[in-house]
RNA sequence: GGUGCCUUGGAUGAGUGGCUUAGUCAACGGUCUGCAAAACCGUCUACAGCAGUUCGAAUCUGCUAGGCACCU
């Protein structure tokens, strides 16, 4: 039976370490879930695996992305399920690691089949947003797809500017898109979810950062700056220190910003992780725990087995 | 010792007799099916203490405590 591990946890955790104690252990590649990580030029803000660490061990979807590309939730669905497919020729475990919550839902559950949004109609409705506002569009949304009206987070302008976006590509209501349904994998899946104290998680959160700004992130942020409106770039740490950048905040005040916006991403995250009850949970010091959960068999059954006389 | 000013929820900060829950930030909780490290929502009812005035006081009066300023 074909094994995918699915290693999740907030941000700061320790899910880098973890993969790799996992991944030796397993022989496994690590397949990242970090939808931030993928970006080349974000390397420092976003703590993604060092050149070492990369070397070690072999990673999928680590810096594979410009900083312009357009990539979402979906697209990961198919790469990784494509990629899975492939690996698990050779390997029956594979490891899959990351925080970012929708990606790792759509790998596990699926997301429906919908069209992918020009930049056109993006651009469309986005300018529609700005010169009509938003109540007009939400007027136009409940006459053109009254279901998806009916239950939309309607204080949420991206959700209603989303589903016109849908019905203009399309010409077909949101609603109709939408299934409900989970799709089926042809692999069994683990899921592992990492935890630690509240205390602790964010001692180690602010530990980073700091850590992030010793190792030149500022630098980092300074050669984004051309590219500051691009959807990557709306990140914690790189929407901070822009702000230095442009002289509106000091460093430090900047700095406390970010940890601030890194815990507060690591609460959603646990938000979001804590409703799926599929996770087995662990401290990430217990990866002998973990091994225990995904081969419970290895060398166990061996004291079992009599000697046959 | 005397005189004057001040004292609001974790922080900041409006409010000078009833209409009110100020607001902001933080904290905590939650939503989530194509930009998700995004976007959005909810909770936290205080008025330094005591005694009065009043139908009714955070808002008026007195005393007590603490703080600030000035005076002998």
């Amino acid at each position: 039976m074909k094994t995918l591990v699915t290693l999740v946890g907030p941000t700061g955790v320790g899910k880098t370490e973890v993969a790799l104690t996992l991944a030796r252990q397993l022989g496994s590649p690590i397949i990242n879930a970090d939808s931030r990580q993928m970006f080349a030029d974000l390397r420092i803000g976003t703590a993604a695996p060092t050149a070492t660490q990369l070397a070690e061990v072999q990673h999928y979807f680590v810096g594979t992305l410009g900083i312009r590309d357009y990539y979402s939730a979906a697209r990961f669905e198919t790469e990784v399920l494509k990629l899975t497919e492939q690996l698990f020729r050779t390997h029956d475990t594979l490891l899959l690691s990351g925080g970012s919550m929708m990606y790792v839902d759509a790998v596990c559950n699926g997301i429906d089949d919908i069209p992918t949004v020009t930049d056109e109609t993006r651009a469309l409705l986005r300018q529609r947003w700005q010169t009509e506002g938003i109540e007009r569009l939400k007027a136009e949304l409940r006459l053109l797809d009254p279901d998806y009206y009916a239950i939309v987070d309607l204080k949420n302008p991206k959700r209603i500017v989303h589903a016109l976006e849908i019905y203009y590509q399309s010409g077909r209501p949101y609603s109709t898109f939408r299934t409900a349904t989970r799709k089926q994998r042809p692999f069994r899946i683990l899921k592992l979810g990492l935890q630690r104290e509240r205390a602790e998680l964010f001692e180690r959160i602010n530990r980073r950062v700091d850590q992030m700004l010793a190792d030149g992130l500022l630098e980092e942020v300074r050669a984004m700056l051309p590219y500051r409106d691009e959807n990557a770039l709306n990140t914690v740490g790189y929407k901070e220190m822009f702000q230095v950048l442009d002289g509106t905040w000091t460093l430090d005040f900047a700095t406390e910003r970010m940890k601030k916006n890194t815990r507060v991403y690591a609460k959603k995250q646990m938000t979001w992780f804590r409703r799926d009850n599929e996770i087995h949970w662990f401290h990430p010091d217990d990866t002998e725990a973990m091994m225990r959960l995904i081969a419970p068999s290895d060398t166990k059954t061996s004291h079992f087995v009599l000697p046959s006389t």
